[in-house]
DNA sequence: TCTGGGGTCCTAGGACCC
DNA sequence: TCTGGGGTCCTAGGACCC
């Protein structure tokens, strides 16, 4: 049995432990540059907001109702996340981290001690939100997918916990799902299915595995077709719990921004650069890992008329693996340099760190250009300006490519609440 | 004026190898 | 005149997720 928790309007939920005046108010939760609506509290659904509607177009709507609007605070959202997290590890022996709001657990060691898996369900919803403040919803099935399903049913239930654990329970909720809310249904492959005749996850089960293989994206759409059927086909990703984050090894690691607006100056593109690029390695390094090939991104805007091709990208390998912040901040710039064309305006930028290694032990490269004494002090460097970085703030110790801390570039994040758990000035302060 | 960011997995096609 | 089969690696692009 796999149970999937999710937490309920997860960045919305967040502003509200520490807001509590915003219960029972529509309130959004903006993306990065306060560009669309990204979580929104069930008032908020209730007026029609959608996911994704960029925060202009639906102004007026939001003062008209009084909205209480936020710009995305990931100190907060991360924090929070890492205290759920820790609360579902009391319930079971592995837990898969999948999102910063969702987790599966793993029960199938689990000896039930007298409790039903709807008893389970309840106690954990209970103690995230006493220990944390968070409210979540519990799907339990045999698969995933199930599991996923399950969740879905759960949120619009009282007691917020689906089961199920019987032949019937499990018809009747793939009955009770439209083919575009099952997991791993997108946009695309909804209206191949919906002109197929085939509307429903029941319906869907019911189809030949032939056809799936053919019309649902190989392999893919067959493990998911199983996984409706009670067979379990999707890995089972453990979440080291030192590694405190994310999921099990990463393929890439990625920092991209949109601009406040649209950047042409060639000097202002290189300290954006330089500044992912800063920000990419530090992530490569808190999770002991080296890169060896980078990718650098300039985005043109993709909303113009005229708008071909908005996004180029220019691939570098390195010479061995690293996640030494000035050796790949060389080759960015150098990468953003074969991009740029004098007088195009670019609204976004970006880079991405590939071909990942554990840290430590990295392929020579073959003329020897690799000098071990080198190594050990650019590794030496690298974890002084981390244990300043990390002691007094980000970006108190950085390399001068980087430009000044206010940034022409940066983006607008004009609602953006205290970082209550994870900043000394953001804490509340009481007055006696 | 204003439209996010960070991931995963899979497939197709080309270059190249023996 | 005739022009294989099996494999790897890489890249680009598509589809999906939260």
């Amino acid at each position: 049995m796999y149970a999937l928790v999710d937490c309920n309007n997860f960045y919305v939920s967040c502003e509200r432990v520490f807001q509590p005046r915003l219960l029972g108010m529509p309130v959004v939760v903006l993306s990065n540059n306060d560009g669309c609506l990204i979580s929104r509290s069930d008032e908020a659904k209730a007026l029609g907001l959608k996911m994704g509607e960029p925060y202009f177009k639906v102004k007026p709507l939001l003062e008209q109702h009084g909205v209480q609007v936020f710009s995305s605070n990931y100190a907060l959202y991360g924090d929070l996340s890492r205290r759920v997290m820790r609360v579902l590890a009391q319930f079971a022996p592995e837990v898969e981290v999948y999102s910063i709001d969702e987790s599966f657990l793993n029960l199938h060691e689990l000896r039930y001690c007298n409790q039903t898996a709807a008893e389970i369900g309840a106690d954990i919803r209970e103690a995230v939100k006493l220990q944390v403040g968070i409210p979540v919803c519990v799907g339990m099935a045999a698969t995933k997918t199930l599991a996923k399903l399950a969740n879905r049913l759960a949120r619009k239930t009282t007691c917020g916990v689906v089961v199920l654990d019987s032949a019937e329970d499990v018809h009747a909720a793939l009955q009770a799902t439209a083919v575009q809310d099952i997991w791993g249904i997108g946009r695309r492959l909804a209206p191949k299915l919906q002109a197929a005749g085939v509307q429903t996850a029941a319906e869907l089960v019911a189809m030949p595995e032939s056809w799936v293989r053919r019309h649902l994206g190989g392999v893919v759409g067959q493990r998911l077709w199983r996984e409706l059927r009670g067979e379990a086909c999707l890995t089972w990703h453990p979440t080291d719990e030192e590694d405190g984050g994310i999921a099990p090894r990463r393929h890439s690691v990625a920092c991209t921004r949109s601009f406040g607006r649209p950047q042409q100056d060639a000097t202002v593109l290189s300290e954006a650069v330089a500044t992912f690029i800063t920000r990419a390695a530090e992530k490569l390094r808190r999770q002991q890992l080296s890169a060896h090939l980078l990718t650098v991104l300039l985005g043109t805007d993709r909303f113009a008329p005229t708008a071909g091709a908005s996004t180029h990208t220019a691939v570098l390998h390195l010479p061995s693996a690293t996640h030494d912040t000035g050796e790949l901040l060389r080759v960015a710039l150098r990468g953003l340099r074969q991009l740029l064309r004098p007088g195009q305006a670019y609204v976004r930028a970006g880079v991405v760190l590939s071909g990942l290694e554990p840290a430590g032990h990295p392929q020579l490269d073959l003329f020897g250009a690799t000098d071990p004494a080198r190594l050990q002090r650019q590794e030496q460097l690298m974890q002084a300006l981390d244990c300043v970085n990390r002691r007094f703030g980000r970006g108190m110790v950085r390399y001068a490519a980087t430009g000044q801390r206010s940034a022409p570039w940066a983006g607008r994040s004009a609602f953006r609440s205290p970082a209550f758990t994870t900043c000394w000035d953001d804490l509340w302060q009481v007055k006696c």
